[in-house]
DNA sequence: GGTATGATTGACT
DNA sequence: GTCAATCATACCA
């Protein structure tokens, strides 16, 4: 909690002008920044970003069904189904059909606890969101949100309050183009998927 | 503390 | 048939 969101008071959601950006721009600036999907959520603290040349990314061989989205406008989600059974949430980045976009892998959790705990059939909050598969699972996310927009109902993306202090790091979980720093953290927050290696 | 394995879908060789 | 932006569980030290 060393920043603020200014998620209480009807602030109003980032919206495709936010994602048009640099894909790894927006990593960054999403740190801190809260997620709610129908009132359930909280404050991003890991994001990784993928890009159209990045052979690590789902679009760098270009559209396929299941990458669509990526395709698509700014703003937008983009839903996989993850090793067969897991989901994973990215929003869509830079400008339409530039096929870029950042996985949303944890979040503190702030809001709707208890629907949280629920789905996961779990007490401990800081297992609740720490990782994209248990994010999903969290926050009811499935294929049906693959494609919508990010600044309506049932999403809300809140601008966080101030410039938090973020650390980068190699991305989790890939094979190709595993040495690109563009996995970003919350400095020290505990709900992080995994730790980011030491300095 | 650590490493190994199964679940199960979609894209690609 | 193989691999993958994962997780929970099982086992070993």
């Amino acid at each position: 909690m060393p920043c603020a969101p200014q998620a209480a008071t009807g602030a109003v959601s980032l919206d495709e002008r936010f994602f048009a950006r640099d894909v790894v721009t927006v990593a960054r600036e999403l740190i801190g920044a809260t997620l709610l999907v129908a009132g359930v959520g909280g404050v991003i603290v890991e994001t990784e970003a993928y890009d159209r040349e990045d052979p690590a990314s789902h679009s760098f061989s270009g559209p396929t069904r299941r990458n669509a989205a990526m395709f698509g406008p700014p703003g937008r989600a983009y839903v996989y189904r993850s090793y067969g059974i897991h989901w994973c949430l990215n929003f869509v980045c830079g400008e339409a059909g530039h096929g870029s976009a950042v996985l949303v892998r944890a979040l503190e959790p702030r809001a709707g606890l208890d629907t949280m705990r629920a789905r996961r059939n779990l007490d401990e909050p800081r297992a609740l969101c720490a990782g994209p598969g248990r994010l999903t699972q969290a926050l009811g996310i499935t294929i049906a949100h693959d494609g919508l927009p990010l600044a309506e109902p049932p999403f809300a993306v809140l601008p966080r309050g101030c410039e938090p202090p973020i650390v980068a790091g190699p991305r989790i979980g890939i094979s190709k183009a595993a040495e690109l720093p563009w996995r970003f953290g919350l400095a020290g927050s505990r709900f992080l998927s995994r730790p980011f290696p030491k300095v």
